[in-house]
DNA sequence: AGGTAAACATACCAATTAGTATGTCAAGTT
DNA sequence: AACTTGACATACTAATTGGTATGTTTACCT
């Protein structure tokens, strides 16, 4: 059995990513694994403080851990993009899933107009995410993958809002063939990128 | 001097798009506009009546006139494609705009897990902008403009997935030159469709 | 054995929330 | 002139919220 501490963050990450963070009653997720508010307040000085250990120690680890590939591209770089699309499907293999979409995104778009320790955090890994991505195309590029022209910035912004844009759209429709065929189109891209 | 229950709305509107749904107090909402929750409730039975009024009379006719150059595309497709992501431009022109991300997608992370009302809406809104994209794809193969093995379902959606993808991603860098990079990415994607 | 601190539980609270019940007033309608 | 109706305002409530203050128990340390 694993520690409350830990079990605290996961269950109360699996609400936020149903309810949203302005949605989740803390206390009731806790009452919910027979626990109650103490072992809540014991760990964590208040909500936020909660919401940001799940985005440090859980959200963070977790996207920063798939686009990690690209880091190690070079000649291969097809392969690794397909790693990575690889994983977001994993990420995202059952109906529900896509109906709750990608927490990233959630947050994203509910939390860094209401508080700053969100909207640093969610900042710091999206910008990371597209570093990642973005070492890779170069490496790639230097390896002689691409055409001299291409810009790898704006690629690697392109991937990053194309994957993100698809699991969100995927969600509004309730279909992963939505996502599935954003997918397709991303790989057809890196194609004509190709030299 | 406009309509009491038009206000309503508009104000209604800024603040969920400030806010988030869960995040809005409807009350003080129209405080502010100098009235009370009795005239809020004279016109609307409950808060999410207020939100599907909102989606259905504001929302929704937004999003399809921006997308509705698609319908007329031909050989023109280029053009129309221009004419759209120029209305996202102007749709997000402020700093601030940029910050508060795409009103649609807003919603369509925080509302479905929640309310089927919301749900059914958002759904509704986006398939219509993707079958408009859709047409407008069709009509431009049929009159040669692309060639002949490319999908236009597919490409559709990855269109919407971008953009929608883009305003999400500038968001959470809360730059502007990143919406502009995934334009830049998207029109050139465009051309190497083209016969 | 006595003391201390971590790990919780219990009981409580002040503020906020959506929503309601009732009242008022002006503009028509008959 | 009496009556109705739409357009709000005022005052209230029941439930919920995040958070706190105060136990209690167990493990460990000396």
């Amino acid at each position: 059995m694993t520690d409350t501490r830990t079990e605290i963050l996961h269950k109360n990450y699996e609400a936020i990513h149903r309810n949203g963070f302005q949605g989740v009653r803390a206390d009731k997720v806790v009452a919910e694994m027979g626990i109650t508010k103490g072992a809540l307040y014991h760990y964590f000085p208040n909500k936020f403080d909660l919401g940001y250990a799940i985005l440090d120690e859980l959200l963070a680890p977790h996207y920063l851990k798939i686009w990690q590939p690209f880091e190690r591209a070079e000649k291969n770089f097809g392969v690794v993009l397909l790693d990575v699309l690889e994983s977001y499907r994993d990420f995202a293999k059952t109906d529900e899933e896509i109906k709750l979409g990608c927490p990233l995104t959630n947050l994203t778009q509910e939390m860094p107009p209401l508080d700053e320790g969100f909207r640093k955090r969610l900042h710091r890994i999206t910008h990371q995410m597209q570093l990642q991505v973005e070492t890779g195309l170069k490496n790639a590029q230097l390896a002689g993958e691409f055409k001299l022209d291409f810009n790898p910035t704006q690629t690697a912004f392109f991937y990053l809002s194309a994957i993100e844009g698809g699991f969100s759209v995927a969600k509004a429709m309730q279909s992963r063939a939505a996502f599935e065929m954003v997918i397709a189109q991303l790989k057809q891209f890196s194609e004509g990128l190709k030299v």
